[in-house]
DNA sequence: TGCATATTGTTTGTCGACAAGAAATTCGAT
DNA sequence: ATCGAATTTCTTGTCGACAAACAATATGCA
């Protein structure tokens, strides 16, 4: 045949629609580029990436079932909203999160984990010293993924994940608060978490991820406290 | 218009499509009338169901994000498997889910949720009275998810819904194994977990928890370790 | 006969369309 | 003019159909 077939520059792959519509949706729910609350067009998103509706309701029912869109029935999904009521709930799960999968990943950690680990640490490193807080906001929460994988154990791994992806869109509601010596401590113990690991000394990452833990509630505390101030002199 | 319009008796509410199947399908995976590792098939599970493909392919979606199915991309999705390579994972997952839901639900529990926990336990003693192995694993899930809602923690909620599934269906791999005497144990240690919660002794619900977690592991292994035994028979 | 290739068949991924609910709007009555 | 009811509009939930990808079978060649 002379004619050539021409594939249109969009021809898709198929099987990449929902992961592609999950992996936009998501980053921009964890960017805040959607805000919490705000209602999502199916109809809208579909001509935004050129696809039907199908593809686009797959990929809202797992983001649903991860919690971060609420589904109202025979009404629009909506962004989940950050339940800042219930921030001791987060903040104990954290705790408790950090502890167990630092201190497994100083049990089950390997030489491919330990590079992972670092090449994430040294992402964190980079953002601090760009003052790029967003970008702190992000390899922070991947550093903390890759101690959950090597510690090996689903169960943790999945609930790091919500976690850290909560604590995402929380930290940057109040991402103005970082500072310049602030974070500076969070490299450092960051650190001291990884030698433990690399150690295999269980005691000290669990302690070290205690306090780590301990750091960041109380600096977001401080920030939110700082922010109610705020909206009581309106 | 003198023809009545007679609905047909299958009339289905607009809306309860996929959480129809999301309900069968979950109950038929954790009770093992799918084994794990079988294909699902989408066509027959519509003609099954009297529905279309589509309220199927999200529900099966849903499932694949709790990790109750695996989806293998342009081929059969199929009920998960029982990883029983990585039993020290679920046991660790288990005993601190178990230790900080009784923990906080001994903390935050309200009289309506001590109702619903007693309920649970007055299930699970029925089925241990009358010997029904299936009926008890399910109603022992029951009772600690009641717990975990106690506790008031969505995130550890989350953690329990996920390994009281996984146990359901490991222990249901096993559950000729559960004799006479041995359950009725378990029914007095739940008893005393509730008397922890009742009193709100948060360091006496830690250690019975502790101690039940240990009961379970310790049974479950040895039930396993016959199991080997006899493999190697074979 | 044995292996590589072409063909057929089955199952998934995606699409456009239609019907049911809910929200928004219009209309009417007091 | 304001409140309530009917209608319109708009969005979701479901459906049947088509196309692509994988599996199985058949075909051709050494």
């Amino acid at each position: 045949m002379s004619e050539a077939s021409v594939p249109p520059v969009n021809e898709r792959k198929r099987g990449s629609g929902v992961k592609r519509v999950y992996d936009v949706l998501r980053d921009e729910i964890l960017d805040l580029v959607l805000a919490p609350g705000s209602p999502i067009d199916e109809i809208q998103l579909a001509e935004r990436l050129a696809m039907s509706r199908t593809p686009i309701r797959e990929a809202l029912v797992r983001l649903a079932s991860e919690g971060l869109v609420t589904t109202l029935p025979n009404r629009s999904t909506v962004v989940a909203n950050i339940d800042f009521l219930n921030l001791q709930a987060f903040f104990d799960a954290l705790t408790v999160m950090y502890r167990v999968t630092t201190r497994l990943a100083a049990q089950n950690r390997t030489e491919e984990n330990l590079e992972m680990i670092r090449a994430r640490q040294a992402d964190f490193a980079r953002a601090v010293e760009s003052h790029d807080a967003l970008a702190m906001i992000a390899s922070n929460a991947e550093f903390h993924k890759a101690i959950a994988t090597a510690a090996r154990n689903p169960y943790f791994a999945g609930l790091a994940n919500r976690l850290l992806d909560d604590g995402r869109r929380l930290m940057r509601v109040y991402y103005s608060s970082f500072g310049d010596h602030l974070p500076h401590c969070y490299v450092v113990e960051h650190e001291d978490i990884i030698a433990a690991i690399v150690a295999r000394d269980v005691a000290r990452a669990d302690l070290l991820a205690t306090a780590h833990a301990d750091q960041i509630v109380s600096h977001i505390r401080a920030v939110i406290a700082r922010d109610d101030r705020l909206h009581i002199d309106l």
